[in-house]
DNA sequence: CAGTATTGACAATCTATATTGTCAGATAAC
DNA sequence: GTTATCTGACAATATAGATTGTCAATACTG
């Protein structure tokens, strides 16, 4: 008991460090081999040899694939949520200048790291019900930030009609994302964060009128 | 030589009538598979059992599930682009006018079938490299009829920002419809109708904008 | 009716991968 | 240096479903 209450060490590390890393260097591998073959194209085995590990660390993290595939998408969506949050913040008050400080956020990191990016664009599709409640969850959260949920003066919640606004938003910024990555960051970043912008309105502006 | 230049008939048919009806049987069982199960989840046999067909006929028509799915969706997408346009052109020159009868009448069918709906909208991401083309196809076919693409007074094709905006376009259309579908339909097909519309305009108008 | 083409049911095979289990060697603790 | 723990490689098993093959029953033809 007295000996056993704290893991031994290995490397510097107790077990549950080391468990927390092999973790992570698996979510790392998974978004390098999703970013290869996709993630239907990714085995098991594929995603441990590239993490450097064996099949036994997978299930000491994971419970199955598809756990896995959750764990990289929140990893990477929520890092980008963050940041993008932040880069809104410094547009201030004006709808307009934060709108498009975190497109450009948005786009500029798409740019930057491709692979990541098809694991939060094309990857997360239609995998299973758990995993678009999942992917739901992250498009509510990047509409918030893209386009603040307006609440009238009584706090209560935004009618269905706005949600469908900010569904349309989102499904636009996205398919314009994908499209600029899937044919090679074309354009420069200001002009495709401007064409987003141009959707982004609709919603801003829109779920005013409605509001009157 | 001479009697098997016919071949025999069964049910009134001969070989090749008999051939085209189990493959439409299998079509028209797919999208109802699919659309209880998702793609992923329908198996040959099931899709087999519903078309009260055996596997043999299944690789008689098909070379694989890929190649189904692929047909099912252009019977299904092939059918309502040849909708959307006619009506399109119920609309007369006004662009507005053909966007609105398009839009209506797409969300009309979506909401007449939620299973084909199902098939076109939500089973057809992701599957391979040779049904994302299909698809792609499509989508572009679907942007032409709800914005016709403008096209400078040479001829030439339009810009790579116009497709971009297309591109959204389409994607917020499809992202509405998809939210709209799996919310079982709540608002009625004129304000759904409404809130496509806005977006489409972005399209429009940016692209004649874009042109001066 | 005899003979052949066609069909339907279903068994056999094949492949791919997830998941679990085994064990020898390496590493830290004492 | 001895022992308990941990690790890495890999084998064994399980599953699921696609694809191909067999054969008797059925429907047509002349």
């Amino acid at each position: 008991m007295t000996s056993s209450r704290k893991a031994r060490l290995y490397g510097g590390m107790d077990a549950e460090e080391r468990r927390a890393e092999r973790r992570l260097k698996l979510i790392d591998a998974a978004i390098d081999v999703y970013g290869e073959v996709g993630y239907r194209g990714a085995t098991v085995k594929a995603i441990c040899e590239a993490a450097e590990l064996t099949e036994r660390y997978f299930y000491e993290s994971f419970a199955n694939s598809e756990a896995l595939l959750i764990a990289a998408y929140n990893h990477v969506v929520g890092h980008l949520h963050e940041e993008m949050a932040a880069a809104a913040a410094g547009g201030g008050d004006d709808p307009e200048a934060r709108l498009r400080a975190a497109l450009t956020l948005y786009f500029t990191r798409l740019k930057e790291h491709p692979k990541p990016a098809r694991v939060f664009l094309l990857e997360i599709s239609g995998i299973s019900p758990a995993v678009d409640a999942v992917k739901l969850d992250a498009l509510r959260v990047f509409s918030d930030i893209l386009v603040p949920p307006a609440r009238d003066p009584n706090g209560n919640d935004k009618g269905a009609a706005t949600t469908l606004l900010s569904i349309g938003m989102v499904g636009a910024v996205i398919s314009i994302a994908l499209r600029w990555v899937s044919k090679h960051y074309r354009q420069p970043v200001e002009d495709v964060v401007a064409i987003a912008a141009s959707f982004c309105r609709v919603a801003l502006t829109e779920a005013d009128r409605r509001q009157d």
